[in-house]
RNA sequence: GGGGCAGUAGUUUAGUUCGGUCGAUGAUCGUGGACUGUCACUCCAUGGACCCGGGUUCAAAUCCCGGCUGCCUCGCCA
């Protein structure tokens, strides 16, 4: 036994084997061998338990004195240190769920060499900036992992929509030569000599690989905001889903992929992620099976009701999304609404403009719980009015010159949208701040870990 | 980028109003001990802190100035 525990080499457990705590209880095993970290030890003198945790849960571990190995039950066991438990199922009344483990061997793999530096559990709150310091322990407290296992479940269904749909996934670079799109919030990087910007979207790649003949593509991945601002909703370096699709008629048909895949992943996550829904204490409600669309004009007619008067070319502020949010949410029983016919002067210069209003366009943002999640549109593709309307944003042709290439060649009449993955699990559960949805955060002053 | 508030043990929190009673409170945690059914146990003992720099004063956790850091909020966005 001591020597098993020194030596994991020499260890009769084969640690690959080792049973997910969320399966033990099940299929009616009697011997079970699980591996994880102490999350607890509460030590009674002749009677001592162990909670022991795993990625999928946690069960309780029991050392009576007079019914384990004196090795097992000498062992100083501390909260953190990694075991290896082979053991049997034993039932008890005061045991969680009526069961736990009677171990017949423990291996110490790992002892912790210190204590936590932070609080782990429900007693104390650590701070949200000490915590992301601490990243890796914070990920041990299971609401915070869960939050995790839910991102990641929401990003493969969000990839199934897509591919079962006939959508190409693709890669674009996020090292670019030219920062045209949105030039004062690129971070600007050195490149062998030379200026280079990090990717703060990827629009113009999306829209190339439309000229190019895909007609359906999507892509889940980095890009980055130089813009320093102190929000509970923005990140310097996010997620975005993008897609974009060619042979639209209008917007419309961008709002219906949206609809079509965030609908489907809630409702996927919902389903498999439901014990960290439980655990967690959120739920999504059901959405009507058509998501309101709003017109910019119909939303101001709806503040101005509230009592919020807004310039009908101008953006909507953060006060004015709840109230849409809130107006939905009441009239349409739905989190979700598109706002439509986005003004031009508050969007890019490949907008596509209103057919009626050429200040308004065939653009939208989409609102999710009262906050934006999205925004789309369908993009302008016939060169002379899209150089047209580069200059009216005051570019330079030269600076967009390579943009403007791929439609002197053909392109189809095309749209898209760009969600970002992090706002999309914050709102999701509720969280106060987009930090607690994205593992390892980039903000104006935070750059390790 | 603007505005507001804050920084006290490993974590968290009281104390700052009105400088002295602070040799700094409580919880959690660590260490040592007791306990055979705990439920992020209980009980006993014990350990550990005033963000950094300057200033005012007989005296600074407390007041002033600067810096750094954090939180909230507005703008902007996803």
């Amino acid at each position: 036994m001591r020597k098993i525990s020194q030596n994991i080499e020499d260890c009769s457990m084969n640690l690959q084997k080792k049973i997910p705590v969320e399966k033990i209880f099940i299929n009616g095993l009697e011997d079970v061998f699980i591996a994880g970290w102490i999350q607890q030890v509460r030590n009674l003198g002749g009677l001592k338990f162990i909670q022991l945790q795993d990625r999928t849960g946690l069960v309780q571990i029991v050392l009576p004195k007079k019914k384990v190995t004196p090795e097992v039950f000498g062992i100083d066991y501390q909260e953190g240190d990694i075991i290896a438990v082979k053991g049997t199922i034993v039932e008890n009344k005061s045991a969680p769920k009526g069961k736990e483990i009677l171990p017949s061997e423990i291996v110490v793999l790992n002892k912790r060499a210190q204590e936590y530096p932070i609080a782990i559990g429900d007693k104390i709150e650590t701070n949200i900036d000490k915590r992301l310091d601490y990243r890796f322990l914070d990920l041990r407290d299971r609401k915070v992992a869960q939050i995790f296992e839910i991102e990641s479940a929401v990003a493969y269904a969000i990839q199934e929509y897509f591919m079962k749909n006939g959508y190409l996934q693709f890669f674009s670079p996020k090292i670019v030569g030219s920062a045209t799109e949105s030039g004062a919030s690129v971070f600007e990087i050195e490149y062998f000599g030379k200026r280079a910007f990090l990717a703060q979207s990827p629009q113009f790649y999306k829209q190339m690989m439309l000229v190019a003949g895909f007609e359906r593509v999507f892509e889940i991945g980095p890009v980055f905001r130089a813009e320093k601002h102190h929000t509970s909703r923005h990140l310097c370096e996010y997620t975005s889903i993008d897609f974009e699709i060619s042979y639209i008629d209008n917007q419309r048909d961008v709002m219906n992929v949206l609809q079509g895949v965030i609908g489907y992943a809630l409702q996927k996550v919902q389903k498999e992620k439901a014990q960290a829904f439980e655990e967690l204490g959120a739920s999504i409600d059901s959405q009507p099976k058509e998501w309101p669309i709003l017109s910019i004009p119909e939303c101001n007619a709806i503040l101005l009701s509230e009592g919020k008067k807004l310039d009908l070319y101008e953006d909507l502020d953060a006060e004015a999304e709840t109230i849409i949010g809130k107006h939905v949410k009441e009239k349409y029983k739905s989190d979700f609404v598109f706002v439509d016919q986005y003004p031009w002067d508050v969007r890019p210069f490949y907008t596509m403009k209103d057919d009626n209003d050429p200040r308004l366009t065939k653009s939208f943002d989409l609102l999710y719980k009262g906050q934006e999640l999205t925004t789309g549109g369908q993009r302008e593709h016939r060169i002379d009015i899209l150089t047209q309307q580069a200059i009216e944003k005051d570019f330079k042709i030269e600076d967009v010159d390579s943009y403007l290439q791929f439609f002197r060649n053909g392109a189809p009449p095309h749209g898209g949208s760009g969600t970002g993955i992090e706002r999309f699990v914050q709102k999701i559960l509720n969280l106060p701040n987009i930090r607690e949805a994205r593992l390892l955060p980039r903000d104006p002053t935070r750059l390790h870990p």
